[in-house]
DNA sequence: GGGACAGTTCAATAAAACTTGAAATATGTC
DNA sequence: GACATATTTCAAGTTTTATTGAACTGTCCC
């Protein structure tokens, strides 16, 4: 991934609103959500929402297909994944001790975070 | 981490410079550069570069000490290992083969990615 | 076709971020 | 103290982003 790529997707994910958009997206992976459950599970206006899911649309984080009337949303979680790894790759110039002592430091569940 | 706090960590990283910022101190952790070595590996004016620093150490992801005339910043990689979580933990619900096959499709070493 | 529903686009405004040069602050050296 | 170096702050202009209501498009069902 290129850095003005990845940024991208940070951008995307740079608004409360989008975030949490997206958030709500990967938890309910695979089969996402119709614009309006969106809406109504985040209680965000219908105008506003739309605005975000094509930002986030557009940074290919989030997916869009016409279900009929309605037109469902997918967190797109490989690219989510291959952002992660652009973030972490590199980390300690790849010196696999110092980045296990940076994760002993985390407060979070290691299952969740990349093993080197 | 609260959706608002993660935002802010997103913005911190949406912009071309300060990603690369971030990224070159992540390289070069745990010791970090001076603002000076960052400039010129960037090159970045020195202006432009304190306004994305400042940026960057308001979020939390960089950290700030005085070191004589120079000021050494560091990446802080718990806190981006923090907010890495954040956006995985509660992928699929938290269905481990949904997120196993997401993986699969992710083109990256898996060494980089969330066991999870 | 007509009406209801789902969602988007448009226009306007308000708010925030980016970049740059000039000036200021802090530190070290002579 | 005077000067050079490292970095930041300030001010100004430009650009980008967020939010909202009104109008529009697409789909379904009668």
């Amino acid at each position: 991934m290129e850095s003005r790529k990845a940024s991208k997707l940070f951008e995307a994910l740079s608004s409360d609103v989008r975030l949490d958009v997206f958030r709500l997206l990967v938890r309910n992976a695979p089969d996402g959500l119709v614009a309006g459950d969106v809406a109504r599970l985040l209680d965000i206006p219908a105008t506003n929402l739309s605005f975000h899911l094509k930002a986030l649309t557009q940074s290919g984080l989030v997916t869009a297909e016409r279900e009929g009337r309605f037109i469902r949303y997918k967190a797109s979680i490989p690219l989510m994944l291959d952002v992660i790894a652009y973030l972490t790759s590199e980390c300690c110039s790849g010196n696999p001790e110092c980045c296990r002592k940076f994760r002993e430091q985390s407060s979070v569940d290691p299952r969740f975070l990349p093993t080197r």
